[in-house]
DNA sequence: GGGGTTTTGTTGTGATCGATACAAAACATT
DNA sequence: AATGTTTTGTATCGATCACAACAAAACCCC
């Protein structure tokens, strides 16, 4: 239903066009990546591109959304299909160090926590986009502290959400990191404590 | 010895100039900061830029560094200054997203975790500048730990350099989350926690 | 193999980019 | 008041910006 029948066909994989436009834009910023900057790392000449997504700010915010829903995600898929919740919030640390300090692109760092953020105040759409990324990671870390509850792995009183933010948090202290050249095993040092701490029991109020 | 002699005096105070540049450059980025943009938010035509600065790369790096000496250590000071080690953990924490959340001039965030993160890989000179202030913050804040070590407040064994970085990262976290634009009340609802956690006895490793 | 349709590469639009030439203006010294 | 020095505002430079007009090219259906 959805394919197209008569045309000339596209030249181009959309995917990996939209791929090769986010890294750019993570590279070089929204304003940095000129429409060349872009066009020539796609493949593609300017008229396919706004034919395809529109415009410049189109396909930022696409780019944007493919981010959010693939690339960020990678230490979440690790932290989530780790049996162990221990060595989940452990691999979800180490993901997001190997993953932030190089990928296979060369890009450093983390695209929201860098380029995005950059333009929210400027580009339309960018800060609701990150706030709802930061929303429903925090919230998806969470969902797995409720199941281990809900399994006993962690104690009833386990502030899931909380936490969840604590480890989203570290998350972009890391990534912070990595954009500014740290060595990742330097980073990597503190890894236990940290873990410990993202799963330590509540504080108990102390009466005085 | 320094003052000048002959000459137009300037109609502009410098320092006000480069603070005015700095929150165009943090508003909307190295290369969306047009030099149209920066001399009407300084208040001067663009030849008494070019003149006082150099280019716009020069203007953005000193911009870099008057942000580094100033307004990042706006909460380091509070840190810094509390007495009580408890306390100075929680008032820089609070400051961070006091001070994030929106200042005077209405930009929101760090200069340094977002617009200089951003322009990190393209523009020569300000990864060196993020990594040195990374580095030098993290030193700074252990400086705190190790004070508080030697008059007994904190254990021998507490890792003052690894909590430093910890306290930093944390940091980063608030100000990812402002820039977002999270609402500050979510963000201190649990200081409690991390105050604790920051000055936490190191893990004692457990023989099995 | 000839319409119909969509994408292709080429070329060019006005606008804005960062940066500068130049002469009048504003000071200190004489 | 005349001179020397530095900054000022105006006006503009070539380059590049995001974007679009246009015709040839590459597909489908008949």
């Amino acid at each position: 239903m959805t394919k197209k029948k008569t045309g000339r066909p596209l030249s181009f994989d959309r995917g990996e066009a939209l791929l090769a436009s986010m890294h750019v834009f993570w590279a070089k910023g929204y304003e940095g990546a000129s429409i060349k900057d872009l066009t020539s790392a796609m493949g593609i000449n300017s008229p396919s591109l706004y034919a395809a997504f529109g415009d410049k700010h189109q396909l930022y915010l696409q780019a944007i959304d493919h981010y959010a829903s693939n690339d960020a995600c990678a230490p979440l898929v690790a932290f989530e299909t780790e049996p162990d919740i221990v060595q989940a919030v452990r691999s979800f640390l180490l993901a997001v160090i190997d993953y932030s300090v190089g990928n296979s692109s060369g890009v450093r760092g983390c695209f929201l926590s860098s380029c995005v953020s950059t333009s929210a105040g400027e580009v339309e759409g960018a800060q609701e986009r990150l706030h709802s990324a930061i929303a429903e990671t925090d919230a998806r870390i969470a969902r797995r502290f409720e199941l281990e509850k809900a399994r006993g792995a962690l104690p009833e009183s386990f502030p899931s959400f909380e936490r969840a933010q604590l480890m989203l948090d570290l998350r972009q202290g890391y990534v912070f990191r990595c954009r500014a050249g740290q060595d990742a095993d330097s980073m990597r040092a503190d890894i236990e404590f940290r873990v410990n701490m993202v799963l330590a029991p509540p504080l108990t109020v102390s009466p005085d």
